[in-house]
RNA sequence: GGCCCCAUAGUCUAGUGGUUAAAACGACUCGUUUACACCGAGUAGUCGGCAGUUCGAUUCUGCCUGGGGCCACCA
């Protein structure tokens, strides 16, 4: 008999899978491969409710794959070589990164992943998520590091990496350059103070939210229209506090609206400052320190937020201030540390995309997105995109940049392909032109830089029996800027294709509507769901959204589907409890064929669905009818026939049975692949080849003669049926009640193929003919 | 300020240029004990607003309102 608690149901399944291998992907194979580029999730802890939603999404169309008839690749990874890994690591080993040696760090995220990601990687199993798992890489991992330092070295020797010293968007508290993919907006409360500058000595007012830059203030902007300020223009002002001399320019940059109309700028207080220097070719003058402290004499040492104070306090002390408000606006900050970016001249290593934006819009459209609307926000971020790709992040823990530098003649040295994986600076290098030691790069790559080689990583793994482009890309619409962008980038840069041939964008979870976050306490956690419902019953639930849709988590959806599987796991049981197979394919009555065509009707549109990724409509299409064709209605139609039918009748039911069950069963299995292999297993093995229902061919039309008038009998019987169920529902009767039913001649001669089973399951004693009538 | 998405029953989600807009949960009225009370039957209840296209709009178009996202601005 069937277990019928989820946990031993899934233990079995899982341990089974693992020990026949049933998802291994078979580089011999001669069958049509189907490629899933799946996405590394970060190791930083546990699984969370986002992946269980999109990966149970991503599973359904591998496991349809797979019975189709393709050899699914569906690699396994982790990334793990980011600023989050290297958090998790000093948490967990009580150590900071910048005590140890690189060599050493990485040596201990090494060994410590080793130690925490099985536990991490056991909650995508726990979920049914069937990658081949041995099929596995990490980000920091040797091959990887070679594959990354490698493509590094090609793009290099290609002239589309460059290395610059240039204004950099700039995190000071992880004191490294981030991109501006890293960028978050956040709104701020902020003094917008005006200020006192001096020109002939009269004062000219400046307002200004960064009083701090003052000590870095080359120039005053104004607007060549506005003519308060234009007899100012070409003469110098002086800078308060500091008292040097600027001048003020004319730049329509300049707002007339905004602030007082004048413009002070500084290197750097925003974007525009950078380019206001090069425009007017200013002298920079830096006064932030990497790590956001001041190097002005006036406050040296001082933090950002310090000096701003201390100016304010200063310039209220010499009168120099004219007004004072509050205002809320919106600055940068890089999302993994919520602090405002800075802009700092260094130098740093870049990825040209600028000049390469109309060749990366052309291959967005050479793949299929979907949702369709997703591939819009892939171009309105090319389109937006105003710095090269910043590469390099003054990191200790990473893939190291593998180059070195001769001082002597400015040539970048790169390390050779076989020495690769390469710490420059566990290595000396000798220019070959000097003969003088170069100096080792102690930069590390962003993770991004890696991370979008996942489709060479993982074919590398497969002796590149499988490559681009991958047939799926699954994914989140957060990380199109980054993931998918830079993928896109990487391949067209490399191999002149596009990495994959569709793209999936799923959607996120909300709780009552709102964005799930720790700080907010509002986490579901998949892991108690999985333990209370079980893996199909949340499967289940991701179901039930379609692609690129946001969906509400809902306890009473995990309930429902629960339910789903107790209803299959009885219907299955009765089914075979009352099995009476014939040895050979039996004379089906009129009854059985007819509702056999009905079940090719939903495997014709289940078909169709699923190959759009439709899985939400498979889901949906098939559960009603389970439940209701099948179960509530064609079960108790049968019923009679089973218990008290002929031989030949009780025959054609019982094949009809076996062959309708196993189809739904399959039909299911991508979506609820635990249930289905339970009833499977225990009820159909013995009769069937293959060794896992997940191995199983994918429902085709069952061979019968289809009538035209099969789908007009089959509504016309369930409609009179749940006429005389309503009758006996209104009288408040059993369902059980015997009745005298009157039929129309139109009703009687369609249903005079099933006639006998429809008096049977309304327990008619008397029939007659005439205005439709069920009397009691 | 620009762009994109969304708005359907009490709740959460499907869907459609045309009979009566579809499930689930919830509510209400009942029934059932030879698969299933984690069951069955039945009842009530819904297309944000305004205009346009159309014989006909919940569906297409425009505007508005509300929600979400992205980008720009951010002196």
């Amino acid at each position: 008999m069937s277990k019928t608690n989820h946990k031993e149901i899934e233990k079995t399944w899982l341990k089974y899978w693992e020990d026949k291998k049933i998802y291994k992907f078979n580089q011999k194979t001669k069958k049509k491969i189907y490629s899933i580029d799946s996405p590394p999730p970060t190791v930083s802890g546990e699984m969370h409710i986002g992946h269980a939603f999109s990966y149970a999404q991503q599973d359904f169309i591998a496991r349809y794959k797979r019975m189709c008839g393709f050899e699914v690749f569906y690699p396994f990874g982790t990334d793990d070589n980011g600023l989050p890994t290297e958090k998790l690591i000093q948490k967990l080993k009580h150590v900071k990164s910048s005590e140890l040696s690189r060599k050493e760090f990485i040596d201990l995220c090494l060994k410590t992943l080793k130690e925490i990601t099985p536990k991490f990687i056991q909650d995508w199993k726990n979920l049914g998520i069937s990658c081949d798992y041995e099929i596995y890489y990490s980000t920091i991992d040797d091959k990887t590091r070679k594959i990354s330092q490698e493509y590094f070295i090609d793009l290099y020797n290609n002239n589309l990496i460059y290395k610059a010293d240039f204004p950099t968007i700039w995190d000071t508290e992880f004191q490294t350059p981030v991109a501006q993919a890293e960028l978050e907006d956040r709104e701020k409360e902020t003094l917008f103070t005006t200020i006192k500058f001096k020109v002939d000595n009269k004062i000219l007012p400046i307002a200004t939210t960064r009083p701090e830059l003052l000590g870095a203030c080359l120039a005053i902007f104004v607007n060549p229209k506005d003519k308060r300020y234009k007899l100012l223009i070409g003469k110098k002002a002086i800078v308060p506090l500091f008292n040097n001399e600027i001048p003020i320019l004319s730049d329509s940059h300049a707002d007339m609206e905004k602030g007082t109309g004048a413009l002070m700028v500084c290197s750097y207080g925003d974007k525009y400052d950078v380019e206001a220097v090069k425009k007017h070719k200013l002298n920079q003058k830096i006064i932030i320190t990497k790590d956001g402290k001041l190097n002005t004499p006036l406050y040296e040492g001082l933090s950002i937020k310090e000096a701003r104070e201390k100016t304010l306090e200063d310039l209220k002390n010499s009168d120099l201030i004219i007004k004072q408000e509050k205002i809320k606006h919106s600055v940068n900050v890089y999302e993994k540390s919520s602090k405002e970016i800075e802009f700092l001249p260094t130098t740093q290593w870049f990825i040209k995309i600028l000049d390469k934006k109309q060749e990366l819009l052309k291959q967005g459209k050479k793949i299929k997105w979907n949702p369709k609307h997703m591939q819009k926000r892939y171009e309105n971020w090319i389109r937006g995109l105003e710095w090269d790709w910043s590469i390099s992040r003054e990191r200790h823990f990473g893939v190291p940049i593998p180059a070195w530098h001769c001082l002597q003649c400015d040539k970048i040295l790169l390390a050779e392909k076989s020495e690769l994986p390469i710490d420059p600076t566990e290595k000396k290098k000798i220019c070959e032109t000097c003969k003088s030691e170069a100096i080792p790069e102690t930069k590390v790559l962003d993770t991004w830089a890696t991370s979008s080689l996942t489709p060479q990583i993982a074919s590398s793994l497969t002796n590149n029996k499988v490559t681009i482009p991958y047939s799926l890309r699954p994914q989140g619409h957060d990380i199109i800027r980054t993931w998918a962008f830079y993928t896109i980038v990487q391949a067209l840069y490399h191999e002149n294709k596009i990495p994959w041939k569709n793209i999936n964008i799923s959607g996120f979870v909300t709780l009552g509507k709102e964005k799930m976050s720790k700080s907010k306490g509002n986490v579901i956690k998949p892991q108690i769901t999985l333990e209370e419902y079980g893996a199909d019953a949340l499967r289940y639930w991701a179901a039930s959204s379609k692609l690129g849709e946001n969906m509400d988590y809902q306890e009473k959806d995990i309930i429902t589907g629960k339910k789903f599987l107790t209803k299959i796991l009885n219907a299955s049981n009765f089914v075979f409890i009352n099995l009476n197979l014939p040895n050979r394919k039996p004379a089906l009555e009129e009854t059985d064929r007819i509702f056999l065509s009905e079940l090719n009707r939903l495997i014709e549109s289940v078909n169709s669905n699923f190959k759009n990724y439709n899985y939400f409509s498979v889901k949906l299409e098939s559960e009603k009818f389970f439940w209701q064709t099948f179960a509530d209605n064609y079960l108790e139609i049968i019923k009679n026939r089973m218990y008290q039918g002929n031989k030949k009748e009780k025959e054609s039911a019982s094949h009809t049975l076996y062959i309708s069950l196993l189809t739904i069963l399959k039909l299911f299995a991508p979506i609820t692949p635990f249930i289905t292999e339970e009833i499977y297993q225990t009820h159909f093995k013995k009769y069937e080849k293959d060794e896992s229902i997940h191995l199983s061919k994918w429902p085709n039309k069952i061979q019968i003669n289809n009538k035209k008038s099969d789908h007009l009998v089959w509504k016309t019987i369930l409609d009179i049926i749940s006429k005389v169920r309503q009758k006996k529902s209104e009288a408040q009767k059993s369902m059980k009640t015997p009745i005298i039913l009157t039929l129309t001649k139109q009703e009687k001669l369609i249903l005079k193929p099933v006639l006998k089973d429809l008096i049977a399951v309304t327990n008619t004693k008397e029939l007659k003919e005439g205005k439709f009538n069920v009397e009691l």
